[in-house]
DNA sequence: ATTTATTTTTAGACAAGTCTAAAAATTTTA
DNA sequence: TAAAATTTTTAGACTTGTCTAAAAATAAAT
């Protein structure tokens, strides 16, 4: 099929794709820690195999083809995180690296048959999406709480930031997955917040606030 | 760590050498599809890494640390394969190939909380037994039914050729792991023979007898 | 509209892993 | 035990994926 490097490359230009169209040779290097003409030689490559649409000096998108392959190792990915946090009974901020790996296992029934074991999870541990076996999902409309005036809030259901750090001290605040959130107030001076989080109240930055996302 | 090609020879010396204690370029060769000229450049960067004992023209063993990387390999092969055929339904047949990529996937608590979640299995799918952490086992007494006489028996236990087809016919025919067999009759003319398998009567060949192996 | 800065591509090199063909060592056979 | 057959190693080449340094193209700034 796709070696390990071509798919990361698809995965990273998917995953970049979403803020710009248009995804530059720079963005990719940084994505994937490594330089840009190492990027331009794998494009070239990947532009023969018709999975990009690459003109020199012009960035990518993907083809159809492309991204077909990007979801089903999106798919995987996070398939895997869900059996890593629910069977296996790790917890959120642990999974993302092992799941880095896992993606790459190649059977479709494999990854169709645990996905029928774990009974078609919708999202993944960090809330994300997950695409069935034809790559489709549907999009969730999520806010991030900084977007929220006084009195507005919602269910929390997904991360912009997945780095450990972030996950684990959402994790130590109680600030996760599922839990209905309203803001009480918001600081004027640095645009902090204060929540009500079920029983408690807790006060995030404007850094936390941006980057932790609300169904409504 | 070490690469994927690394602990796939590594993995193929420990089998290997289970047979023959010094383990040769070819045989090497034959067991991973490759050339015994690409064996001798492998051969070379392992014994650099004093992972086994090589001195040209002579064959190789492996070291304590290269014996301790192939039974970890190994022991993440055979955790898979019972996690594919006990929680996903594969068959024994079906397993082996997906085995092949998942022992690569890096993670040491992953594997011990597989190990855990299946309650601590001692034998894969076909009978081979699962080295614990530490990559300890016990070695079972096996015999194959052809080194047995008319009216033994034993608990089918093991299988010393794992190819799909020899596996789907013992299928077929019920003889699978934790069946009771007696032999009735061994016919002269071509060594075959005539099993009492619980209710029903069962013709092997002397073939099948000596790739089927029983506990006493 | 040039100059300057940034981005991207090319050129050339390197490591890992593999291959074929040929040479060297070992084993077998007569 | 010397010739023949087999096994193993070396030599040289190729692919994939990466890198640094330099050239070319594009974008930003004067
Ligand atoms: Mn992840
Ligand atoms: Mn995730
Ligand atoms: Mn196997
Ligand atoms: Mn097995």
């Amino acid at each position: 099929m796709n070696t390990l490097a071509e798919e990361n490359y698809l995965k990273a230009i998917y995953h970049l794709s979403l803020s710009d169209a248009n995804v530059s040779t720079n963005q990719i290097a940084a994505a994937l820690n490594t330089k840009a003409a190492s990027v331009t030689d794998m494009l070239k490559k990947l532009a023969d195999k018709e999975l990009i649409n690459y003109e020199k000096y012009q960035g990518v998108t993907l083809t159809a083809a492309g991204e077909k392959i990007a979801l089903q190792i999106i798919r995987k990915h996070r398939l895997w995180e869900y059996f890593l946090v629910e069977k296996l009974n790790f917890k959120w901020d642990e999974v993302h690296e092992m799941a880095e790996e896992m993606e790459h296992i190649s059977s479709v029934e494999l990854i169709d048959r645990l996905d029928k074991f774990m009974d078609y999870p919708k999202h993944d541990p960090h809330g994300d999406p997950i695409p069935d076996r034809d790559g489709n999902f549907k999009k969730h409309e999520l806010k991030p709480i900084a977007s929220l005036a006084v009195n507005e809030g919602g269910i929390i259901s997904g991360v912009r930031d997945h780095s450990a750090t972030f996950l684990q001290y959402l994790e130590k605040q109680q600030l996760t997955i599922g839990k209905k959130i309203t803001v009480t107030e918001i600081i004027d001076y640095d645009h902090s917040m204060i929540l009500q989080v079920e029983q408690t109240t807790i006060h995030i930055s404007r850094e936390v606030a941006k980057n932790l996302l609300v169904a409504i």
